[in-house]
DNA sequence: CTAAACTCTCACATTAATGTCAATGTCAAG
DNA sequence: CTTGACATTGACATTAATGTGAGAGTTTAG
């Protein structure tokens, strides 16, 4: 598929997925007439990179995420040192991320609760009013 | 405490605490001399504002968010229609990326374990070398 | 064949978060 | 009282991620 296809099914723009590229995050084949060219692996592929990066990673470090998932893949755990400092280093943040993302999930999730209750309460009310 | 100490104690920059003051994230007292002064519990706020930003919610999310902590912290479910939208808007992409950054942090783990074990294996080698 | 829709590259603009520096004021210790 | 550490404001710089537009080639539908 090109890239406008891709754009639409990852819901990431054209620009982006370029700019991906550039920072070495993906690789893209060529068609003759010099069109990227991407699989369904692809599709995936930019939205887990899409993902990291809304999450805050910055794409430096995405890409050294993506190479130990891509090495997992392969049952290949062999990862030079350096790497795998550079993941120990980059663990406590992530989870740190996860635990502050999870606490406001979980208020947003209770207000939401609420929220519904009022307004089941409210519609109850105008269904039959004093 | 002034602002040195609460940088301090959470590891974020003056510059940036003066920042997500200037956002309205922070309400700071202010001494006779002028000087920002806070208490212990902005020290769990600035980590929260910190934790949200990093994990890549924008200033003015995390407004919103910490807002609705605030409401629920005082038992006060009431929240404006409008706010409760943009609660439930954020809850999707917030359990994106919850769910992106617990995959890479399995994958990290994953990575870590067996790494350590080869460290071992080749202290190992080391000790009773052929 | 032609027009519209896509693609390419390149350049420039923007936004948010952050760093940095300067000029000034305050405070605490010697 | 002076010096050094810290605070304040304000301006400016930077970085990363993104938007935007131009100019040129490609493809597809009519």
């Amino acid at each position: 598929m090109k890239i406008g296809e891709l754009a639409a099914r990852t819901r990431v723009a054209p620009r982006l997925i370029r700019y991906y590229e550039q920072q070495g995050l993906l690789v893209a084949a060529r068609a003759d007439n010099g069109y990227r060219t991407y699989t369904d692996d692809h599709v995936e592929r930019v939205g887990r990179i899409a993902g990291l990066v809304q999450a805050g990673i910055p794409t430096r470090l995405v890409k050294v995420l993506l190479d130990a998932e891509d090495r997992a893949a392969r049952d290949e755990p062999t990862c030079p040192k350096e790497v795998a400092e550079q993941l120990a280093a980059e663990l406590g943040p992530i989870e740190e991320r996860i635990a502050c993302l999870t606490r406001s999930r979980d208020t947003i999730r209770g207000f939401l609760e609420r929220t519904r209750h009022e307004v089941v309460l409210r519609e109850a009310d105008a269904g039959h009013p004093a």
